[in-house]
DNA sequence: CCTCCAAACGCAAATAATTTGCTTTTAGCG
DNA sequence: CGCTAAAAGCAAATTATTTGCGTTTGGAGG
């Protein structure tokens, strides 16, 4: 019962019209106004009609979600510093950087623009799972760590709120709540 | 140079086309799935025709957004308890169990899903007012408060971000938080 | 290797949404 | 009371979306 979630069987011509077209969608978002780009304009630059694009992904915010999540999904390790909070502190930072981008911000608007909350919760695990490694290293050398919750909403939400309806944190700011986030460092969540 | 921000002057034809597009949208998401809702639909809803509404507003999303901002306009003052941290645990109750709704949600995704800073900025400065007022109520009494930014980061930020990319928090969490953000009650924000 | 099957695609016609040029209405102003 | 600019209506043209049906394809079982 293995499930695989990057869609259907690789090397499949299902597989291959995903790729082309998600291949498409990225070149056209990256050459001209979101607001110009169309499943019909995809389609011709995918090679493929657009029926197919509509019976896949039914309509344009759920193709460019998929897109978006796939490129948001992280591609390196967290990297290290020598002690938790240091990598906490580099990666928060390079994280808050990624998502202010003119790009990341139309990533993250992408993927909560689709309905259905498959997309977000698929980069907050995205997010989850960077931080867990970084926990687990800093525990295999015996350093306390704060809780994945404490560090979600102390430095994932706050970075990701203020791209989403403020104004992006500099790296003071990621700082001041990594630090945060290190001082009332309780392991456990029970009141 | 007093500019009006609610729209064309009031009693206008357009301040009239305005309103009824506005409650036909709103009626209309009441009474049906939200991909069912279209331009041309909301049109004949409020009497005026599909071409009006492309004119003004451009596209689904930016309506959408502009209905789900208005409604997100707070409507009434925060309740006093007495003191400042009381005050921010009701709004911060009753901010996380409103926009943890259905409708919540979906107003907070249309408002997030137009093009533009606007929308989002506006919702945030909502959240502002309410809290730049419990806290003047709170300096009046002469007690502690913490900054603005710790508690649009502390409080706001997680509860927003796990509705959008997780899990909604419950009443516990949003305590815990409020708690957090009365601990380290420093009320500057330079290093 | 061959045959069969279901899933996915292409094609094209039908439907629906969006854009646009032009005309008409209307609220505000001299 | 007319004038005017902004906004709405109308309708034709364009573009996007849906859908029915035939075809292709990759893989499973013989």
């Amino acid at each position: 019962m293995v499930e695989r979630e990057g869609g259907p069987r690789p090397g499949g011509r299902s597989a291959r019209v995903q790729a082309s077209v998600h291949r498409a969608t990225r070149d056209l978002l990256a050459r001209m106004d979101r607001t110009a780009v169309t499943i019909p304009l995809i389609a011709a630059e995918a090679g493929v009609t657009p029926s197919t694009i509509y019976r896949r992904w039914g309509e344009l915010n759920e193709l460019l979600a998929d897109v978006a999540v796939e490129r948001l999904r992280p591609d390196m390790v967290p990297v290290e510093t020598g002690h938790g909070r240091g990598d906490l502190l580099a990666w928060a930072e390079q994280y808050a950087e990624e998502m202010s981008s003119d790009l990341g911000r139309e990533m993250i608007r992408d993927v909560l623009a689709a309905e259905g909350a498959a997309g977000p919760r698929r980069c907050c695990s995205y997010a989850r799972q960077q931080i867990a490694l970084i926990a687990e290293r800093a525990a295999a050398r015996g350093e306390a760590f704060p809780s994945l919750d404490a560090v979600l909403d102390g430095v994932i939400a706050p970075i990701l709120f203020r791209i989403l309806f403020d104004e992006a944190l500099g790296n003071a700011r990621v700082g001041e709540l990594v630090e945060r986030v290190f001082e009332g460092d309780r392991r456990g969540d029970d009141p």
